[in-house]
DNA sequence: GGCGGAATGTACACATGTGTCAACAACGAA
DNA sequence: TTCGTTGTTGACACATGTGTACATTCCGCC
């Protein structure tokens, strides 16, 4: 059943091919994932890929299902989180954007892309949108927002994020921390503790000043 | 079916072929802007591009400078208008986003898109981020913001929307007006008045309710 | 040491794309 | 009518991509 370590293979393996692809998709888009640059990368025969996919449309199934299961789960975990404060909710959901292990944002913008060439993908980019704006709107409400405001706070929230990915940008750390705090009173309409916003520049190893 | 444009011309045109290209390019992102598909459409050889344009690359060349041209200006322009309020100042920047005629939503998109797998078109659409998110700042400025929370709230304000964009999702107008009110408390801090709502209203032909 | 499946490679058939060239067609003037 | 300008076209040469059939090599295992 399950063999795909490195023990038993030899060179290629369905996981190498899947991470070639991963990488041609994030550096220059869908239309580069081809199944002959890939197998020049690996230094393999391109037709050594049919050993472990049935063709093409196989290969960017897997990458969908990694981009699927990776990103959304960690907005709804973080927005799910313990906090006293609505200020401290939306600094766990801050550690999202800044922690490429919680959201792989050159994924996101790669699959986003490729979702203007396939309605398949679209649906599925349109299904995580919806699934991580509600976890946002729960959390404001949680807060004692009404429906419509915390729709649009949430709204404003999750967009914000998404359109700082859209800019593929490339800031430092601190130059993004230093707008932490206003964005905090901008989504919250509250104005962040000194200790809450020190524990969060803590746990991303930011040292403010 | 087929309709004869130019006057002096027989078949095709320069903005023929543009025009092809831009349908395209917004329909399923730059790698579908090819010179066959793009005959066929046209129902003209292939060859005949050749007489208009050198190479593709002239094409192309082509739509980045519709895109310049068009998108941001629109924002400057607007950010730049006469406004007794910073709400009022919003509500102009605004218009952009519900008029196709001032920001074409979908082309911006393409060309972000686009802009994964182009170094040049990086390099444009930076330029164009920067310009816009400068105009706003000085728009929050003009109100009596600092340089700090200008920025901010300038930031949010542009990338809420390029945020919307990239989620390619397709609301109609009175589902977009609601959030309008709220929109404008988040972004300014300050409560819209009812007038100033109400001409924002009607000048997109809006009927509250 | 040889067997058998896992993994790779070579050869083929085919599709779609680019760009050049030289021939050809339509039109407006001289 | 003849001619040059403005377009249009098919044939050619080449590049890059997909997928299949079949042969070959590597490695663990008996």
């Amino acid at each position: 059943m399950d063999q795909n370590l490195s023990d038993s293979g030899w060179r290629g393996s369905q996981e190498g091919w899947l991470e070639a692809a991963y990488d041609s998709l994030l550096e220059s888009g869908i239309d580069s994932v081809k199944i002959l640059p890939l197998a020049k990368k690996l230094n393999l025969s391109r037709t050594s890929f049919y050993w472990f996919f049935k063709d093409r449309e196989e290969l960017l199934d897997g990458l969908v299902s990694r981009w699927r299961d990776k990103n959304t789960g960690s907005i709804v975990r973080q927005s799910e989180a313990y906090a006293e404060t609505l200020a401290e909710a939306m600094l766990n959901v801050f550690d999202c954007w800044l922690d490429s292990r919680l959201f792989d944002s050159k994924f996101e913008f790669a699959v986003r892309s490729w979702a203007l060439q396939s309605e398949d993908i679209l649906r599925e980019v349109h299904e995580a949108d919806r699934k991580r704006m509600d976890a946002l709107a729960t959390m404001f409400k949680r807060f004692g927002h009404t429906e419509i405001t915390a729709d649009v706070r949430a709204r404003t929230t999750y967009l914000v994020q998404i359109g700082y990915i859209s800019m593929q940008s490339n800031e430092s750390t601190s130059v993004r921390m230093k707008r932490i705090p206003e964005y905090i009173a901008i989504y919250t309409g509250e104005t962040p503790q000194q200790r809450e916003l020190d524990r969060f520049f803590a746990r991303h190893g930011y040292k403010p000043g």
